[in-house]
DNA sequence: GCGCATGATTGCGC
DNA sequence: GCGCAATCATGCGC
């Protein structure tokens, strides 16, 4: 049973009631007051039972107020009596009424929020990079599509490529287990709370909906952890690929074989040095980009600086030149038919960088040697390069010497070339 | 470390 | 979408 306690201060021995005077819940007290003086109870007008009614409530004041002194058993203990005192469910709605109005239950309460736009912006991110929902492995396709439609791959792409992909698999699982202990983490402790709260209900003014908006703070605590998670994998995914997309951009220098066939094909094709699609894939087995980059630059450069690259174009001619002399079986001659490394159409031409007849640089055309180079050792189609203009040339090739004649309306040039091939 | 060569990227026009 | 031109960035020889 409830033991009475000697009051002091606030007592009904100095007159002023529970000690709450002044408190705004003193109208609510007065109205348990009035509607405890109404009924079977006596009347607290200043009767006897009166004033024990106030005591009795001032006992239970004075008990709860001084609960958290005292040890753990001596609380259960006084706690179970609360529970089981007459007084106590009047009291409880009181000081619910209390609470209420004083706003003690709206505290850390807010309206509903709409979602964080920048939570919503992490969970598309991870959704599109494939770490959120189910796995597509998409996170890698995005980027590699990206790495091949914006430049082109090392042909070790695919080596990194699975790279990307296995630690993007490891950002995914860590992720997903750090979410879960985060899920988990959240509810126990909700729970925790509400268990705690439920149990608390029975000695202070605690109502279902304040859990409830216990329940959402909690929630609203964790959703920020869970929004640090998701930014902590959106950063790791974001420096992976920043990663992945530098090593794309590396730039790694062609072996002196892939450059000499290149050179062939581009010294070849002088006067269209473009390369269908076909044949950029088939040049190297690279990556059509990177053969499109290689002949981008390469024309533009040589544009730019033709002189500086005639030497090398006279170069290149003359290798091809000598291949298809010496039997069309050239390893490195692409009019080769047995090099394998491209095929040239019916069209393809070969220019030869060469004095002009006023000492300027012309640049003669040769035609297609495996149909007439070495078979007849004559051209009939000849062209200028940026002149639109033709030439009939006649080459000649013996053991000694490779010779050019050409003809033009009002020119005649022969040319001679001895096997050291001392062109311009 | 410096300068050059060269593969890759970007912005623009067609 | 492709090519051009400018530019960036890196590899490499000195």
């Amino acid at each position: 049973m409830l033991q009475q306690q000697p009051l002091t201060g606030n007592g009904p021995s100095n007159g002023r009631g529970l000690g709450v005077s002044g408190h705004p819940g003193m109208h609510s007290l007065n109205s348990v007051h009035q509607h405890r003086s109404d009924g079977a109870e006596p009347g607290l007008d200043g009767t006897e039972n009166g004033h024990e009614t106030r005591r009795d409530i001032g006992d239970i004041l004075q008990q709860i107020m001084t609960i958290t002194d005292q040890s753990l058993d001596e609380a259960q203990a006084k706690k179970h009596a609360l529970n089981c005192h007459r007084m106590k469910p009047a009291l409880f709605s009181v000081l619910c009424e209390i609470k209420e109005k004083t706003g003690l239950s709206m505290r850390n309460t807010q309206e509903e929020e709409p979602q964080d736009p920048q939570l919503v912006r992490l969970d598309n991110m991870l959704l599109a990079e494939g770490v959120a929902g189910p796995e597509k492995g998409g996170g890698a396709a995005a980027a590699v599509s990206a790495a091949t439609s914006s430049g082109g791959m090392s042909p070790d792409s695919s080596l990194e490529h699975s790279d990307y992909k296995s630690k993007l698999s490891q950002i995914r699982s860590i992720y997903h287990t750090e979410l879960e202990k985060y899920e988990q983490a959240c509810t126990e402790f909700t729970t925790h709370v509400m268990n705690l709260l439920r149990e608390q209900s029975r000695t202070r003014p605690v109502t279902p909906r304040e859990i409830e908006r216990m329940v959402a703070i909690i929630h609203r605590k964790f959703s920020s952890i869970q929004t640090q998670l998701k930014q902590s994998t959106c950063e790791a995914v974001m420096i992976l690929r920043s990663r992945f997309l530098d090593a794309r951009r590396k730039r790694r220098n062609f072996s002196k074989q892939a450059t000499e066939v290149l050179n062939e094909y581009f010294y070849s094709h002088l006067s269209n040095p473009y390369p269908s699609e076909e044949a950029k894939e088939e040049l190297l087995d690279k990556e059509y980009s990177v053969v499109s980059n290689w002949f981008g630059n390469k024309r533009i450069r040589y544009k730019k600086n033709i002189g500086k690259f005639q030497e090398e174009a006279n170069l290149y001619a003359m290798k091809t030149a000598l291949g298809a002399r010496q039997g069309e079986d050239s390893p490195h001659t692409p009019n080769s038919t047995g090099s394998g490394s491209f095929s040239l159409s019916g069209s393809a031409d070969m220019f030869l960088g060469v004095p002009g007849v006023n000492g300027e640089q012309s640049a003669y055309q040769m035609g297609d040697s495996n149909s007439n180079f070495t078979r007849s050792n004559t051209v009939s189609s000849s062209h200028i390069p940026g002149t639109r203009k033709h030439l009939n040339a006649h080459i000649h090739t013996s053991q000694e010497t490779f010779s050019v004649q050409t003809t033009h309306a009002d020119a005649s040039v022969n040319i001679s070339f001895t096997p050291e091939f001392r062109f311009i």
